[in-house]
DNA sequence: ACACTATTTGGCGATTTTGCCAAATAGGCA
DNA sequence: TGCCTATTTGGCAAAATCGCCAAATAGTGT
């Protein structure tokens, strides 16, 4: 792995690790359906409000979702519906697991 | 967020962790082409043999690489090749970003 | 049995992530 | 302006992750 495949796999990484939580994965999907406000989101996860909006932050910086301001609230959705693609290969993974559990 | 859902989005996150890592992306790219053995990955990521074959653990208790031992090795080998489209849904998201960067 | 290679495991310090609280910020409305 | 709601930010302690070293394990060949 040279500097340069090396910097390739850390910037993917970055982008995976915005996926690897479960409230996070929970927002996706969420926002799959349509947009939510953080106070939405906040009461369907029940966490702290704070701890919503910086898993939000976290997915805006990796560029899955956007946020936009309207009045009092800022709206969130989904920006690259391709991360659903990987919804189906997780849930793919954990089917194939079940599959090979039950072989046994 | 009820317990079922909530246990349902732990199960997902626990396999998009075992993706969230450059080395272990890595791996999986490179466990596309052929299987490898730990001492060969090793040589290719430049870590410890130790730290490799942890990684390795990871991947394969999520189900997505496997290990044959034959001779006096341990060859991995991917399990589930759908992981090569969360692949390219990685790069997706990255490319869209830079489009987005150009824009402005 | 011994030496050698490949791999895994245990353990430890360093770093990162997580989630709460409290405080700061921003907009709407009386 | 002052109050209220929504959101973000800073800070901190707890938990998880990472990577190295050393030691244990396993299989090969002598």
């Amino acid at each position: 792995m040279d500097e340069i495949e090396k910097r390739q796999f850390e910037e993917l990484a970055r982008i995976s690790k915005a996926l690897a939580h479960a409230s996070r994965l929970f927002i996706i999907h969420k926002l799959d359906e349509q947009e939510y406000c953080v106070k939405d989101l906040t009461e369907m996860i029940g966490v702290d409000i704070s701890t919503v909006s910086k898993h939000l932050t976290i997915l805006k910086n990796a560029g899955i979702i956007t946020d936009e301001k309207r009045g009092n609230c800022v709206y969130y959705k989904l920006q690259c519906r391709c991360v659903l693609s990987m919804f189906s290969c997780l849930t793919d993974v954990i089917s194939t697991n079940r599959e090979r559990m039950n072989e046994i």
